[in-house]
Formats: structure tokens, sequence, C-alpha cells
DNA sequence: GCATGATAAATGAC
DNA sequence: GTCATTTATCATGC
């Protein structure tokens, strides 16, 4: 009995140093704040009209809505995107 | 105001169930025999959302949310790391 | 009360 | 520009 010898020898599965793939961004990232319904009615608004803003709007835009100039349009890119996610799922869902 | 009605209707989130215990077995099963680097291809995801009966999007949301959730607190998955690494093993095996 | 899936800001590859 | 991500937040399940 008791023949257990290399049973206890192999303990590998945990993680000891840091993970490879999330490490060391180099810069801290700028925490995510969620924007107000005032700033997101703005933008949704403007979205309508056209779905790619002018540099010149985009200025008038984000100085109106205390937003930096690139989360402007950062937030039109995302807001793109977000479209073509809606669109794609009501087409899957539009098949049955 | 009834812009934000359409929206609360087309907002995923407030229909969102939980998948069943298969396809987490799946996901689970590929991300901790993948744990050096857990980024399926597209056509990996394909085949993860076929097995599991889910859509790529819903994929590519488990692997996101399970990566950042597994770093934060690599302690709290350590069971859930073991139990696995032992399944694979013993299929690795055979 | 947290676990979990989906979404909203923010970054980076290309 | 798109698009796969990271991260925090949201909304729900239980």
């Amino acid at each position: 009995m008791t023949v257990q010898a290399g049973v206890a020898s192999c303990l590998r599965p945990s993680l000891p140093d840091g993970l490879p793939w999330g490490a060391a961004p180099g810069r801290a990232r700028k925490k995510r704040k969620p924007y107000t319904k005032q700033q997101i009615a703005e933008l949704e608004n403007e979205f309508l009209l056209n779905e790619f803003i002018n540099r010149q709007k985009r200025k008038e835009l984000s100085n109106r809505l205390n937003l930096s100039d690139q989360q402007v349009k950062i937030w039109f890119q995302n807001r793109r995107m977000k479209k073509k996610r809606v669109v794609l799922r009501e087409q899957a869902l539009a098949l049955y | 105001a009834v812009m934000i009605l359409r929206s609360r209707f087309l907002d995923a989130r407030r229909k969102r169930r939980n998948f069943n215990k298969q396809a987490t077995e799946i996901l689970n099963e590929y991300f901790y025999s993948h744990l050096s680097n857990p980024y399926p291809s597209e056509e990996a995801k394909e085949e993860l959302a076929k097995k599991c009966g889910i859509t790529v999007s819903q994929v590519s949301n488990w692997f996101g949310n399970k990566r950042i959730r597994y770093k934060k607190n690599i302690g709290k998955f350590q069971e859930e790391a073991n139990i696995y690494a032992a399944k694979t093993a013993v299929t690795a095996t055979n």
C-alpha cells in the first residue's frame, strides 16, 4: 500500500507568477466614466442627423457637452458598432 | 422619453439568461486548457458557439468576462482551475 | 448579496 | 475608418 510516490510531486496548474496575457499595459488606462443622460441624448440626436460627424461639429459638440474632442469621436465609433450589433441581432431574430 | 423606452427593449441585459451547465463546462474546459493564451480564434469561437448552442458574440462576451474576472482574482478561481486542469489532463492521456 | 451575461467608455492593432 | 479587446457598470438570476 501507499504507493503514491509521484502523485504529490505534480503540482503545476496554479499560476504563481503573473499572467502573461493581461500584464503591464505600460501607462495607466483612463477609468471609464459613464456619460450623463443629457450628453447621451445630444449625442444620439446628432447621430440621427449623420452617423459620421465633422471636425467642426465635433468641436462645438464636445465643447457644449464638456467632453473632449476625442471622446466625441470615440463615442461615434462605438455608436456605429452598436448599430451594427443591433441590426445583426434583429436579422438573426427575424430568421424565426 | 420614447427613445428610452425603445432602447430598453433593445437592451439584451433585460432578458439575459444563464447558460446551461453543459455550455459552461465546454467554455471552461477551453479556457483552462488554454490558460496561457485564452484567446480563441474566430473559427474556434464558431465551433464553441455551435457546441454550446449560443452565438459567437456570446462566446466573445464569456471569454472577455472570464479573462478579466479571472485575472482580477486568481485565488477565487483556483479550485475551478484545478478541476478543469485535472479533467483535461485525463482526456490528454487517453 | 454576489454570480453572471450584456453593454458602455476607452485603448490599440491594422 | 473598422474591430477585437479591456475595464467598469448595468440589469438580471437565484
